[in-house]
DNA sequence: TTGTCGCATTGATGCAGATCAACAAAGGCC
DNA sequence: GGCCTTTGTTGATCTGCATCAATGCGACAA
């Protein structure tokens, strides 16, 4: 309900990848499964609504509305796993770096109900340098480089390293060459 | 019901990423969504069994056991998106080669009931070695090598292009470094 | 047989991002 | 304030994979 965190695998030899991120309104747990395959971790102080796993099961099973939604929201989650899989297999670290910041702006636009297309806009990033490094699959150096490569572009300016003021959507847009944004001369 | 398809998505530059890998008792489609983000293609022959919509979303409606069925099979596809992030993001070619060699073989095991963790096995490469490459995230060039490296290490050989014979599984597990595997000295 | 087409392999070279290392900045705590 | 820890930035160098370019090889047709 307020906080974020994230889902990650930790490989033996420490070697970490994000593979969700859990933002206010987002579902943690799967119906019908005992156990869990990756870490969900606090990233921030985390208030959260809590089900019993019984009672929560028998709502699904008697509402077919619920267990609806349920469905949509896990083709939702299974749309973005997908799409994080084109990121992390072809695109480059400017890339990445400038998708990751519009899926954050786009997350906030579809809370606010707002449609947010173009213009300026102020982030509050919620993860650390190490944290968006495993996000996106690059080391923090790369990733504190590409922010400082950008903000020498004008693509971002920013006073803090976790507040980052993005003066024009369709311009950083251009920078992440996929079907969503991309059309690049 | 037979052959392979695969999901996928294209960059306008001609990057493209798999996504999934469609094989027999897998599923096509969203219940509940009008488009799909991803294209499907087929790579081999294919038969596959077709449901009208209106009718299918009928039977999901008035039976809850459909509904959970599919629920729990589109979580599975989440598991398996999410481990691919992680091959993605952190393994290299080497590495992604091999998982993808067992992933093939857990396949296999998983649909003949048997349950092979170690041994020798002869497979079948449903995938030509571009498509490999648009797994994994790697160019053509470099899967290749892969393979040939190794073959070179006698973790495998191979008659064709696309028959493999694993002699160890146990031997080339050790080459995948997750932790379904790993234990590397 | 000989050409040609598509796929796979191999080699030479280049480069993006990793690694190693130093330093700066921002809190927290006494 | 001063000290320490954590986090972020920057620079120098290295390396794994990409890129560019041939070459090999089986399938198929003329």
């Amino acid at each position: 309900m307020t906080g974020c965190a994230t889902i990650s695998k930790t490989l033996e030899d420490g070697r970490r990848q994000l593979v969700g991120l859990l933002l206010p309104s987002d579902f943690i747990g799967r119906p019908g499964r005992a156990t869990q395959a990756f870490d969900v971790e606090a990233v921030s102080d985390v208030t959260l609504c809590r089900f019993e796993r019984k009672a929560f099961e028998g709502i699904v099973r008697s509402s077919p509305n619920v267990a609806r939604r349920l469905l949509t929201m896990t083709l939702d989650e299974l749309d973005v796993a997908r799409d994080w899989q084109v990121l992390l297999g072809r695109l480059s670290a400017r890339e990445r770096v400038a998708h990751f910041l519009l899926s954050l702006v786009r997350r906030e636009a579809s809370d606010s109900g707002a449609d947010l297309v173009s213009g300026a806009i102020t982030l509050q990033l919620p993860l650390s340098r190490e944290m968006i490094a495993d996000y996106l699959g690059l080391t923090i150096e790369t990733t504190s480089r590409q922010f400082t490569a950008l903000r020498r572009d004008g693509l971002i300016e920013s006073s803090s390293a976790r507040q980052i003021f993005v003066p024009d959507l369709a311009r950083l847009m251009l920078e992440t060459m996929d079907d969503d944004g991309g059309t690049i001369a």
